[in-house]
DNA sequence: GGGGTCATGTAATAGGTTACATGATTCT
DNA sequence: AGAATCATGTAACCTATTACATGACCCC
């Protein structure tokens, strides 16, 4: 059983919107792009209504009524119920508490990162890095802006908070490429060589079959650890 | 129109095990298992055959020979095809090179963090600074047993990056948690008189129409800030 | 020899994303 | 007056997750 009966954190932003007052789902939507939360919470209009549907199937949200401009499509306002309020805080309590397993794409990457040579790796590293620095400049120069405009930095805390992610990050791939460019980092060779073995027409099965004829010593790693090497 | 005709992560998992040889879907599984992936991408059984026929389907990998052995279900064996081994490379350069917009539950959070009282955000903030750092000595710990079985960094890479992040976390999280409670962090008063108002029935919109009736001067940096404050 | 767990997968359902629809307003 | 954009939503499709199924092996 998921832990909330709705799980997509876009109905944790409806929910805020509706605790000021209610409001119809486009309604919703202009207000949290208005207030840039759609840079930290996912926003697109098909999630917003199947989202909200749910919030209302599951008592969190209630339908007010249903109102017509001229001929525009019917709008249905909805409202928040104590139920909803509850939820809200409690799923945000859990949020701000508790940090959850997230699957990160750079993550991913490394984890393969054997599968491409390491010199190439190194280069997708830099341009990696590059691209980090200028989204950092952006939000920098964004902070900049609204503090000049007397905006607290309690407003702008998540996007000071990815700023944090992002320079941490950026440290790491500088670092990482470094050392792989160097070929100082112990496992480099190693991985180069199976590049050039496979290159040659050597397939992943046989060098793993027998490290230590196609790598050397250097190969010895590639034994499965669990073995305890007598002596 | 969607980058990548098979967009999850997981199916790249598989293209890298295929790459090394034809297995089957449950070989796929406990090949990643094995070697950990499951920590850097996310696997389960339902999606995995999805997936799998997902790229069966779009010719990036074919089914080679349906086995059975004794009376267990059958199985059938897929092998990487050359559009699959294009595919595995420009992908995973994709991801080595292209930061992507990562949606993270903590960046949520702090993004509707006025929702709940500034006292109660600081200590669920360090609440999580102290689940932080036991994730982060779990995987410290870890790191450095494989590395006294004479395993390289190169192999414990993405987990070495994780840390770096949760560490980043960690370090704002804890300052944040310490800036709320002191008070000493500008907004924070504000912040704090918003909930005892509604705590006495007074609404978010009432609020919001005359911040400065119900905060004071301070409650100036609630307007909108695009008006040029005439002089 | 019965209860767990491994091996292997299928089916049903729920959730999210893209594409489409349609009248109103504004711009040139 | 035609083009673009806003305002508002519906529907179809695709993906992913959960639940279920079923025989084999292993342990006590």
């Amino acid at each position: 059983m998921t832990r909330r009966r709705v799980a997509n954190p876009l109905a944790l932003a409806v929910l805020s919107c509706l605790l000021e007052r209610p409001m119809h789902p486009y309604e919703i939507s202009t207000t949290l792009k208005e207030r840039n939360k759609e840079q930290s919470i996912k926003l697109n209009y098909g999630s917003l209504y199947s989202v909200v549907d749910s919030l209302a199937k599951h008592g969190l949200i209630q339908a007010q009524e249903t109102s017509r401009d001229g001929r525009r499509p019917e709008r249905t306002v909805y409202a928040i119920t104590e139920a909803g309020q509850a939820e809200f805080e409690d799923w945000l309590a859990e949020l701000l508490s508790t940090p959850a397993k997230e699957f990160t794409s750079l993550e991913a990457g490394l984890s393969l990162m054997p599968g491409l040579p390491p010199a190439q790796v190194a280069t997708l590293l830099d341009a990696r890095a590059g691209r980090l620095r200028e989204e950092i400049n952006r939000l920098e120069a964004m902070h900049a802006g609204a503090r000049a405009q007397g905006l607290h930095d309690l407003f702008l805390i998540e996007s000071v908070y990815r700023v944090r992610l992002l320079t941490a990050e950026l440290e790491f791939v500088a670092d990482l490429a470094r050392d792989i460019h160097s070929g100082t980092m112990p496992g480099v060779q190693v991985w180069q060589r199976m590049h050039e073995l496979r290159a040659q027409g050597v397939s992943v099965e046989e060098i793993f079959a027998d490290p230590v004829r196609y790598l050397g010593e250097e190969g010895r790693a590639l034994l499965p650890p669990d073995q305890p090497s007598a002596g």
